[in-house]
DNA sequence: AATGAATGAGAGTTCATTCAT
DNA sequence: TATGAATGAACTCTCATTCAT
């Protein structure tokens, strides 16, 4: 479909600014998977600092030398699965020979990923109230990736004119709640059934217009 | 589209089992509209008993007559919320002349709802976490509305053969993120715009295969 | 030496603004006479509210239906010991017959005062760190009514000239440090040795040029 | 008035009790430096480590090298600032050629220091808690100062017999509260105004007696 | 001599829930 | 039926101090 453009993240450092040690960074690395582990578990209020910390196994202090509040773990978790997923559907859509394989590699890539990382997903979800603003941003920016290939798709004639945003945020829609319906419901790791994704991958392409 | 079915909730008692007097159904009725308010406001987790009193204008303990816990609450709108969104759906597309014409009617019922209860919709994204299941069996419901129809239409031939459950989880995730994107995102009460509704709508039809 | 003009303490009242009962009056009142030994033994920051809550022997969450915070008791102590400071060397000094003996009673009922409630006392010194700006405010309105008494007696002839404001300091340091020396370093509650009194009071006398 | 004693602060050395190379001493001396700021500013509770270290540009643990803990460092403070004010005073009063203008300049030189070191005096005002008896001793040493000077005055004739101790205390406290009141609550540095120096300069001499 | 990552006890505060009245 | 005072566990966050490097 489109390369989306990823950045990179910033490098991790301390509270206090200062660049982190090799064993500084560990723990950060720890702490942060710990983190993502815990909140996609129990939700960004039932997730407690001492969960985060005895699953990181450092002390409860710990935490406040890489990470400045509950909150602000919450947000950089956001961000970087927001990069992966864009990442991800990147990486995959690039792999296509041409447009249309292209565009059925990048939704494959979102369920893979979706799949792989359930617990991810479910830190999406609530980040309405968590992080305000956090989830606009989220859905917007992967909409912007979407929405450039899609403008390309119309100008060479690929599919039917149509307003880009509403069919980017059509598309992001449907990935959700299939995504919800046959890989989170189904309880740990999984994929999308073969047939699931080709029916619905059919429903997209006929209401997109492709020939 | 279809009827939906929607059964009658069951009849409000207290706690303790025993039926409601006028006055305590009244009582009972103000708690769980300022239930729903601070709910939709502040997030399950930040709306908390005494708000809920206070804006009730009763006293923290009158809640405890009337429902088991503060999750119990949730449930008990969720629930009730459910039952709204399919009679609004399900009252729309009645209003319809033939098949076509009560799916654009139920669909537009749909984002009336949301348009005019916003809150609403928010209580429902965050059940996900606030109340394991809820989500499912809220969603679950809508789709086996949506599943009938389809069914129907695809015996009448007016609609391309497909998992009739793929597409209604398709449908879901259209109307959830344009709903987002044009409702929630503006602030406020209001309406998806007319030219996004007819955009969204047409995507649609060419999606299920209408002639 | 001068009547000073001492306002009301407001009613108390619980944080949600509620009128208290008799019960909820007792409890505040325990809890805040708890405070005042707690804050007076250990300092601002050495008393804990666990500490407070422990002496006053209720819960712990029981102190925040009361108190908006630590901070916010210490200034309701701070305030309220300006009113019994200045409530006492008011009363004291309306006993005199002429104004020379009202000066005396006047400071003798600081110093029975401050050897009273020597805990007061070391409240009110710390509070510099513990509430900026209190501090300030106890002196002055304390000066505030020495002010008065000294334009008085400077109209009257009985005392030399000069600026009350520097004279108001003057006295207030003086009844500070002797009270000090000879009520809190002696530990425990006592009173201002005899000879003491006197000595600093012909002090104070020739200082105002008093015939 | 008089000649204060005033005695050498101890050789610093390391915790270890290992006297300090060059290096060691510049290190502790911007240490001590930074937690006088510190201290000063924001109070002995309000004042951590890591501000002091970080003002001194050094890591935290560098502070355990040269001393023993946040309290002895404060201790510390307080004895050399306690050794500082008796010098100035002892320095100043040696200016004069007659007793009286000693005893004035040795009273102008405490003010000059509470002006230049505002910081300071508000270390001493909360040494009550930090440091329990710091602040006795700190009254002490310094009346100590005064009562030589004013039993010499006395055996010569020059004021009035009083008990020498409740003239220093009371002599003190006059210091305290105008210094506070005109130079600290000035905010910033500055000095007493002339005509408060001279209003409470003479209201001392008529209470001391002096002819 | 110096570092700075790690600790862990303890701080103030919130809130769902209970229960005597 | 209604009250609201009381509870106490759990929360996020701070900081003096230690110690391996």
């Amino acid at each position: 479909m489109s390369t989306w453009h990823v950045d990179d993240a910033p490098p991790p450092t301390a509270v206090s600014g200062k660049p982190l040690s090799k064993k500084g960074e560990r723990t950060r690395r720890r702490l942060l998977d710990a983190a993502e582990e815990i909140f996609a578990e129990l939700g960004y209020h039932d997730a407690s600092i001492v969960k985060i910390t005895e699953s990181a196994q450092v002390a409860q202090g710990t935490f406040y030398i890489y990470f400045e509040s509950k909150q602000q773990v919450f947000d950089e978790l956001v961000d970087d699965l927001n990069r992966r997923v864009r990442f991800a559907m990147s990486e995959g859509s690039q792999r296509g020979t041409d447009r249309a394989e292209a565009e059925r590699l990048g939704f494959a890539a979102f369920f893979r990923f979706t799949a792989e990382h359930p617990g991810l997903y479910r830190i999406i979800r609530q980040a309405e109230f968590a992080s305000p603003g956090a989830l606009q941003r989220h859905y917007q920016t992967i909409a912007d990736g979407y929405i450039g290939g899609l403008r390309q798709a119309m100008a060479d004639g690929e599919i039917a004119e149509a307003d880009p945003e509403v069919l980017a945020f059509a598309l992001m829609g449907i990935g959700e709640l299939i995504g919800m319906r046959w890989v989170l419901w189904q309880g740990g790791p999984g994929e999308v059934p073969e047939h699931v994704f080709e029916e619905m991958y059919a429903f997209i392409r006929r209401g997109l217009g492709s020939p």
